[in-house]
DNA sequence: ACAATTTACTGATAATTATCATATTTTTAA
DNA sequence: TTAAAAATATGATAATTATCAGTAAATTGT
C-alpha cells in the first residue's frame, strides 16, 4: 500500500503542496507510512519529535492530560492535517499528545526534510505560516468561546462543527463518531454534564442518537443556541 | 520622536531582526509611528488591516467581546511584539481587538513591506513562523488551563506571568497595572469574583495591593495554587 | 476642590456545572 | 456465548461561579 508523496491527494490539503518537485521526492524518499489504532498515541505530550506526521486516514485528537485526570481536546486533526509541525519548528517537545480516534494512516517526514525546504522555499515556508495562522485563529475563537458560552451553547457548537468539518453518514448521522467522553473533551465539561445535554437535546428534538452515534436533526436550533437564543 | 527601525531597540525581539538591510530601509520608510491613549483601539473585531503595528511602548491587549458584554482577552502584548500579523499574512479580517491598557507608542508598517518580504526572504518567514508557533503553543495551553482548573487557580497564575512577563516596580507591586475587569477578562471570570478572590489572596497573605496595584507576597504558595495543592 | 462618574468591593442569592452513586446498556474478550 | 469490563445514562447533591443589589472608594473633569 505504499505511495509517492508526488501521487498523493492529501497532500493538496497541506503545505506539502508548495514543496518543489526535488523537495518533494526527498520527502517521499524518507518517509515512512505507518498505521495507528484507535486509541494509540502518534506521539505523547513532552516527547520529542524527530518529524511530522501527515494524516491520509483518520482523525486524531491533539489533547493535553491533567492531574486529576481531565483531558482537554483542543483539535481533531483529519486527512491532510500535518500534525507535531509546531514542536519540530521551535525544537521544543510537544505541549499536547496526538491519539488515534479512529484508525489511521500517517505518513512520517523526518524533520531534516522540512526544515531544509523551511530554510530554502519561501513559498513552502509561507504555506506553513497560513496554516499556522488559520489554527491560531481557530484557537483563539476556542478560548472566547471556553470563557463566553456555556457548556449548552458549546455542545451545541461541537454538533455543527463536527457536521461541518466531517460530514454525515448515509444515514444522516455524524460521520465522526466519538465517544460521550471524547464530546465531553472536546465541549470542557463532564462526561456526565455531556451526556445530560445530549438527552435534553435529544429530548427537544435537536439530534437524534443510536448507540453512540448522533445526527442533527434541527441545525437551525442548534445555531440559534450557539448565538445564544 | 522619529527614528529609523535600523536603530530601534525593539527589532531585536521581534522577526523584524531577519530582515536585510535594504528590507529595513524599506520598512523604515513606509512606516509611521503613532501613539495610542489609554483605553483607545489600535483597531478592532472585523476591521481589515493595512498593516502591522509594532510595539514600542505600552501594553496591548488583544481580546474579543461577546453579545451580553464579556471581554475575553487572549493575550496582551507590550514591547517588541507585532500586531496583526496573522490577519495580514491569511488576508482576512481581524477577530480581535487591539486595545490599549496603558498609554502606547506604536509603528504602523504597511503590509506590503511585509508580504514582500515574506515571498523574498525565507529567513524572515522562518522567523515570524517561529513567533507564530510560540503563540499557537501559548494559545493552546491557554485553552487547557481554561478547562481544567478552578478560577482560583487561574488567578494565581495570572498574576505569576503577570510578574513573570512584565516585572514589579521599585515597591515591589507588578509593574502592568490592570483594572479588576481587565484582570477578570484575562482568566475568563465575573468581575465580582476576581475581585473576591483578590481579597481572599489578600487575608492569606499571597499577595497585598495599594489602590489597584498588586504585589505578590508569597510566590511559592501561589504556584503551588496552580498546580493544585 | 468638588460633584459626577467610574471602579472597587461585599453580601445575598441564583444559576450553572461537577461530583458521587448507581443502574443500564453496549462492547470486549475469553 | 457469555461473563467481565467499559461506556452510557440518570438522579441526588455539592461545589463553583455568576448575577443582582447596594455601598464605599477612587478617578475624572470642570
Amino acid at each position: 500500500m505504499e505511495s509517492r508523496c508526488e501521487n498523493c491527494i492529501v497532500r493538496q490539503f497541506n503545505s506539502l503542496r508548495a514543496m518543489s518537485k526535488e523537495e518533494l521526492k526527498k520527502v517521499s524518499d524518507s518517509k515512512t507510512t505507518k498505521t495507528v489504532k484507535k486509541g494509540e498515541p502518534l506521539f505523547e505530550e513532552g516527547d520529542k519529535l524527530n518529524g511530522v506526521y501527515c494524516v491520509r486516514n483518520g482523525v486524531s485528537k491533539l489533547s493535553k492530560l491533567s492531574a486529576n485526570g481531565k483531558d482537554q481536546i483542543v483539535k481533531l486533526a483529519s486527512k491532510g492535517e500535518v500534525l507535531g509541525q509546531r514542536s519540530v519548528i521551535s525544537q521544543e517537545s510537544t505541549n499536547l499528545s496526538a491519539i488515534a480516534v479512529d484508525d489511521m494512516e500517517v505518513c512520517f517526514i523526518p524533520k531534516e526534510s522540512i526544515n531544509n525546504t523551511l530554510q530554502k522555499n519561501p513559498n513552502f515556508t509561507l504555506e506553513v505560516l497560513r496554516h499556522m495562522a488559520h489554527d491560531l485563529k481557530e484557537a483563539d475563537d476556542v478560548i472566547v468561546n471556553i470563557s463566553q458560552k456555556t457548556v449548552k451553547q458549546r455542545m451545541a457548537e461541537a454538533f455543527l462543527y463536527l457536521k461541518n468539518n466531517f460530514g454525515e453518514d448515509a444515514d444522516g448521522f455524524l460521520a465522526l463518531t466519538l465517544s460521550r467522553e471524547d464530546i465531553s473533551n472536546v465541549v470542557g465539561t463532564a462526561t456526565e454534564s455531556a451526556i445530560r445535554i445530549i438527552s435534553e437535546f435529544k429530548k427537544k428534538g435537536l439530534i437524534h442518537t443510536s448507540g453512540k452515534k448522533i445526527g442533527i436533526k434541527d441545525e437551525r436550533k442548534l445555531l440559534e443556541m450557539v448565538e445564544g437564543f
